[in-house]
DNA sequence: TTGAAAGCGCTAACAG
DNA sequence: CTGTTAGCGCTTTCAA
């Protein structure tokens, strides 16, 4: 049971030497000047005594905890989860330590930021839907850095994918296909990235001379019962579309099984593509654009460091980029050869 | 900029009264009694100068930190995620926060669990592979629960689904289909539950008068290549399978792929089953023994928090219900509905 | 009903 | 080269 720990004035008097003998040593500080012999008995003090340093204590003194905070809607995504994981490790490896909340709800999402800042985070990761009450919080605190969101860079660092180029990419290769009548398909989530691929459908589709036709670009229904009704509503109009481009890989999937349950062909009667390079879109075969959400995770925590080391950082928005895998769902493998390699330490 | 946060000492002299007064208002003391006038003059003051209290000194006044510590290494499994799920709402609903660490390798896990109890985390939920360190390390510290690994059952609280029975509600199933000849095709993570599904389908093929063929029994690749030449080498055998247990989701999930993409019909052909209930089983519709992840880390979460209520408590194994979702992969489905409700606030 | 003072574990000036 | 001292922000006796 919790052995109490030995805490540095007994590592101290063990050693024979002041408390302050006992910092130096244990912190390696280069200023002081330790003779060797000292040092080794400090050390063999604390190493028979089992002493841990209390960074709480520490954490009070100098006013920093070395703590981040992530904030997640969802942890069971696999982008929140991609991202999370690039940015534990960058943290981690600048001697930072990750400290999550997942929460759902703005009630609950609000009460764990500032428990975040009771227990003196040093920066909050904000990977969540946008909501009203952010520009205050991050106006009162901690810096933030949002990702997946863009829509406040002007006072937090924001890490987006290049979501205009991605959604671009995928029209790109539809309309190379000989798409002419591509559909967008995306759920509900007012974020600056669903806007973004948008935009990039409707700048794509210009610059092969197509015009945006309105009744191509849908919502995204929650059940996949709706998915196949509306998916039959799509074909049945009097020029159908031929291609779906969709605003995320699960969306694609679901319409994928909705199409390939009542007997369409995928890619022959349509084409489909996702959107994220999620583990779904590699397993049911789907194009999708990918965003290499670690590779999010990564920038959002080495920006975060970069603003602690220096505050005075103007804030802005960081574009990662973006890679067209091709699969499947748009142009028939001839001979399927899904030799996936398994991710590393997958399990269950 | 973190505009520098005012202390309880200013919170104090704003309100005209004493520090001590303060902290007896802002924790609700019953035992002090103030009067309503002070009482009011001390809130005002704390709203005025946005005054957080400091956790990490209050951590150290009182030795506790309120910061439970999980430890993964793999946050990207649906697994993991379900199960941290359940871990962070039941410690969110009992006032304790979650310090996460994602890393693999021993050496960065071991220096992993120093960091956090260097923190003064009070208790660590651990979500890896046991190693030969853990022992050690549990003796040392804080009390820790380990999930889906009962191993060390005699020194800390361990949460495991009840796999025995789980495998034997797989193997009764496909036996009820007429399946005589079935295979068990692990991956190879040396852990008690994947043991324990082994017994558990070694004792119902038993029950079933049917004896365990050796030949039967094999480690799945971790290559989706090698799956594929696996499970025509079994189909090869003079009296193959006609029927293959898995240990994870995962793995049926490529022998899915690899069947179909070979020509092998499923469930025509061969029937698989999966394990644990994950997504990944649902949109391959493959017949799967759902472990209930999130009502796991729930069980993790509690079990420690009452061992730091009561630490005497005799640590122990509990065990979780497992359950049988059937699926197309064992049955075929006459008219394919698969209508499932995509997952709350799922994204991407 | 309120306040003064001690102290949690640690580090950083400043002496010596 | 090492020790003394002050103090981080907070809670908690103990007095008043």
């Amino acid at each position: 049971m919790a052995t109490k720990t030995a805490n540095s004035l007994e590592v101290a008097k063990r050693a024979g030497v002041s408390q302050a003998t006992v910092s130096y040593v244990l912190n390696k500080r280069g200023d002081q000047s330790i003779s060797e012999s000292t040092r080794q008995r400090v050390l063999d003090a604390a190493r028979d005594l089992n002493y841990r340093p209390n960074r709480l204590a520490n954490g009070v003194l100098r006013g920093k905890s070395n703590i981040v905070g992530v904030i997640t809607t969802y942890l069971n995504s696999d982008f929140h989860a991609s991202v999370m994981t690039g940015t534990c490790d960058v943290l981690a490896e600048n001697g930072y330590h990750t400290y999550i909340a997942s929460a759902t709800g703005n009630a609950t999402l609000q009460r764990d930021v500032e428990l975040m800042l009771e227990h003196r985070v040093e920066g909050i990761i904000w990977l969540a839907e946008s909501a009203p009450w952010i520009r205050e919080a991050i106006g009162a605190g901690v810096p933030w850095v949002i990702v997946d969101d863009n829509s406040l860079a002007d006072i937090a660092d924001c890490v987006v994918s290049n979501d205009v180029a991605g959604a671009r990419l995928a029209i790109d290769h539809l309309v190379a296909l000989g798409h002419r009548r591509i559909a967008f398909w995306s759920a509900e989530w007012d974020s600056s990235s669903y806007r973004d691929r948008r935009h990039g459908y409707a700048a794509a589709l210009a610059s092969h001379g197509i015009s945006v036709d309105p009744s191509l670009v849908r919502t995204f229904p929650l059940d996949a019962r709706r998915a196949a009704i509306e998916l039959h509503d799509f074909l049945s109009l009097p020029e159908p579309p031929t291609a779906f481009f969709f605003t995320s890989d699960i969306n694609a999937m679901v319409a994928l099984h909705a199409a390939q349950d009542t007997g369409i062909a995928v890619p022959g009667d349509i084409a489909i593509t996702g959107y994220s390079g999620q583990d779904y879109a590699d397993f049911n075969d789907i194009t999708t654009v990918s965003q290499n959400a670690r590779e999010m995770g990564r920038k959002a925590a080495s920006l975060l460091l970069r603003r602690l080391a220096d505050p005075a950082i103007i804030p802005g928005t960081y574009l990662t980029a973006t890679k067209l895998i091709v699969r499947g769902s748009t142009v028939h493998q001839p001979a399927k050869n899904r030799f996936y390699p398994l991710p590393n330490n997958v399990r269950h």
